[in-house]
DNA sequence: CCAAACCAGTGACAATGGTCCATTGTTTCG
DNA sequence: CGAAACAATGGACCATTGTCACTGGTTTGG
């Protein structure tokens, strides 16, 4: 599909599909028009940007972000895949624990009331 | 305290401590020598910056530290106070939520590895 | 056919969260 | 005393994560 319909079914902005592709995180291929050269977005990056929109609010950086693509997409080497997505897995527990760390600072200063 | 003691000790530069101040994290008073003017950081901002570490890994804003530490000093009204906590919970534990199933989704693309 | 909508590419701009540097003045310690 | 370490202030600079605007070309619906 074209960026306009990605854009319009994905919820993420043109110029946001845009940035995403300039940095790694998506991948589109050459039209086949001898006239044009719009770019072609196939159907998974529907999926792609989904995750990215849930991911970055739950505020996982671009980079990360990219390096998870990598490790998906390029199937070079299975196994290095894995060990980076379980090392992004362990950071979001790591984070998910600072956040429920928060929780609680929070809930003690309100406590009582 | 000095500046520099509170760095050493909270672990946060002294860069950064001044710029938590000038955004309205934490707060100095003007010290009493008459030949210098070295403000004094009072022993409770060591609390105060253990959280803001802890907080800002955990992805929370400037702004919403802002808000919380007025919430909870500004005791102008505590009701008031008491709301914009509650708030901040509440957007955290949506947060914990979004962490949560990035993680599950992390853990489905390397299934049955 | 033609205007409106779309596309690609470029570059400027903005907010956030720091970090670094230079200058000038103060304190501290050997 | 004097050098080294520390403090205040101010501004420059950086990466990240987008967003906006402009140009020039293409497609499409009425």
């Amino acid at each position: 599909m074209r960026i306009g319909e990605l854009a319009e079914r994905s919820g993420v902005s043109r110029d946001t599909i845009r940035f995403y592709e300039r940095n790694g995180l998506i991948r589109s291929i050459a039209g086949t028009s001898d006239t044009n050269n719009y770019r072609d977005y196939p159907e998974d990056n529907l999926t792609a940007l989904d995750f990215f929109s849930k991911a970055r609010t739950a505020g996982i950086s671009i980079a990360d972000l990219r390096d998870i693509m990598q490790a998906i997409a390029g199937s070079c080497d299975r196994a290095d895949a894995i060990t980076v997505i379980r090392a992004k897995i362990s950071e979001l527990q790591e984070r998910a624990t600072q956040v429920q760390n928060v929780i609680k600072f929070l809930e003690q200063s309100i406590d009582g009331d």
